[in-house]
DNA sequence: TGGAATTACTTTAGTCCTGAACTAGTTCAG
DNA sequence: CTGAACTAGTTCAGGACTAAAGTAATTCCA
């Protein structure tokens, strides 16, 4: 049995990404968005604080506090301070902040399901399964 | 049979390349290389012209311009004019830059392999043949 | 209790990157 | 054989990004 090949495993996984990105990049800014913005958007429910934010995207904390001020300006998040840390921000969605995401994520989807469909479903979950695998911790 | 959550994948992607990026960026710069420089090198032998590594990396051709002034100043690549065509630029690795590629490329699949290495051969190769799938064309 | 250490986030200043325009060389139609 | 259109690569100005320093609130412990 053959012995993988690892950096080039690692040289397609990071072509794939950069493919999507260029397919969906145009349609993302017709939104009015950041790809960035979009992850951050996409994060916000699950961690939402700017530090959180930070680690769980691996942006810097600045980058995190510039994008979120471009959100909040837009009118796609909301800022409050947090009852129970007074140095924290809580951030929230509005109303058109979810809206834009889910059309975001979508755009998303179809990009990334257009290559994904040449998988069939069982494989699919399987891929699903072995990145979340390799991605635990 | 439940639908996959097309963004999720998409983030859990995205996610471990962050993280090996991390794990592996300090190593990198111990050898003087930027990552994207990495990149460059490991792409000149299938594609020696600026042209194609901008295109195969998805990189803008100023950045190749940039990161390959700075490689031929390490001494890590060569550069001549290609014989059939005088436009061209054609690029060589000389061996130190050989040497420097060979290494990096082996920090990256450690990093990488420590995480690929949570998964079954048969899952590897598994893994390898769906995302060749997926990033076809 | 209070000030030293820590944590959360922001500001600033300077670096890095890239879009746009450009130069050099080639191809090809008339 | 020439000049218009094309392709390869570079330059440069200006904007995007982030490292370092700064501010504000909290926690810890002597």
């Amino acid at each position: 049995m053959s012995k993988i090949d690892v950096p080039k495993l690692w040289a397609t996984k990071y072509r794939l990404l950069g493919q999507v990105f260029a397919d969906v990049h145009p349609a993302i800014a017709d939104l009015g968005l950041e790809m960035k913005e979009l992850l951050l958007l996409s994060e916000v429910d699950e961690h939402p604080y700017p530090a959180e934010l930070a680690d769980v995207t691996f942006m810097p904390k600045p980058s995190v506090t510039l994008y979120l001020k471009n959100l909040e300006a837009a009118g796609h998040v909301k800022r409050e301070i947090d009852k129970a840390d007074l140095r924290r921000h809580r951030i929230t969605l509005t109303p058109t902040g979810r809206k834009v995401m889910t059309k975001g994520l979508g755009l998303l989807a179809d990009a990334f399901g257009k290559r994904l469909g040449r998988l069939t479903p069982a494989q699919q979950a399987s891929l699903m399964h072995m990145l979340e695998t390799m991605v635990a911790d």
